[in-house]
DNA sequence: GCCTCATTATTCGTATACAAATGAATATTG
DNA sequence: CAATATTCATTTGTATACGAATAATGAGGC
């Protein structure tokens, strides 16, 4: 009897069901945004408004990225003029990035933005279980 | 006073935190499945074994699939010999995918395997709210 | 100082992920 | 049945995502 009679179901695996609501995400997302800024720049740019200038690696760090993934999206915001890189004095390995002028302008807007793609996003939960859901999700990042 | 005081957190948009768990969820998936099948790849396989043979497109919709990814991870799981491919002979546009003998023997260690997967991954929550973090995941979905 | 180790940024290779366009085949409709 | 619309599979281009390797630089121990 080692045999497990209950039928295996994709649909019941987090992994999944995970991916199902990061695409939903993303397409919320992409709804508001256009296709100016992907979520993963989104993230870099805020997380760079909020800690202020640092190296691209720390920045990586800061945001959940592989240093070879924060690399691109760098790029991808420096050409857009969003961010803009110097070195550092202090340490010839380093390059330190800060939001450029326009990208800080662009904070207040992006802000907003970003918490209406997280309300479209718990949409589907009434207040009391977006609160349950997301202090459970905090604990399986 | 069109201002908002409340500083704006990357830590409190949910598609970051749910960026946060994939990645974690991935982490642990190859954990238990190593470099023989990644989750997208699994995915393909477990459904096929569930609704038996498709077309190629079928697949990617019947997982989330767009047909341009779906058409790569059948390239590569009929490369590893899992997935075998025939022509439908009364649609010559469709190929139709099945399980190979060895993908289908593969099915019950993916389930195992795959069962293992979610448990690590819902580890941090007791079973109650691993109950309720589901269902408000699906919700999600 | 010198050797070792850690860190920074870059590059390469592989694998999703999706929009958009294409050609072939099928389905629908007037 | 003929014009139109839809579906299937493929291809191209862009953007994550991460393992692994590398060169340059910095830090610590002796």
């Amino acid at each position: 009897m080692t045999g497990d009679d209950r039928p295996y179901r994709l649909d019941d695996q987090v992994g999944y069901i995970l991916r199902l609501a990061s695409q939903r995400h993303a397409s919320l997302f992409l709804a508001r945004f256009g296709s100016d800024l992907t979520p993963t720049q989104f993230a870099a740019m805020a997380r760079l408004g909020e800690i202020g200038q640092c190296s691209q690696n720390e920045l990586g760090r800061q945001t959940a990225m592989d240093v070879a993934t924060i690399k691109g999206v760098v790029d991808r915001l420096r050409a857009k003029g969003l961010v803009s890189q110097m070195s550092d004095p202090a340490d010839k390995r380093r390059s330190l990035l800060s939001l450029s002028p326009r990208g800080a302008a662009m904070l207040a807007d992006l802000h907003a933005k970003g918490n209406t793609v997280t309300e479209d996003t718990l949409d589907p939960l009434d207040v009391a279980e977006r609160e349950v859901f997301l202090s459970l999700l905090r604990k399986l990042g």
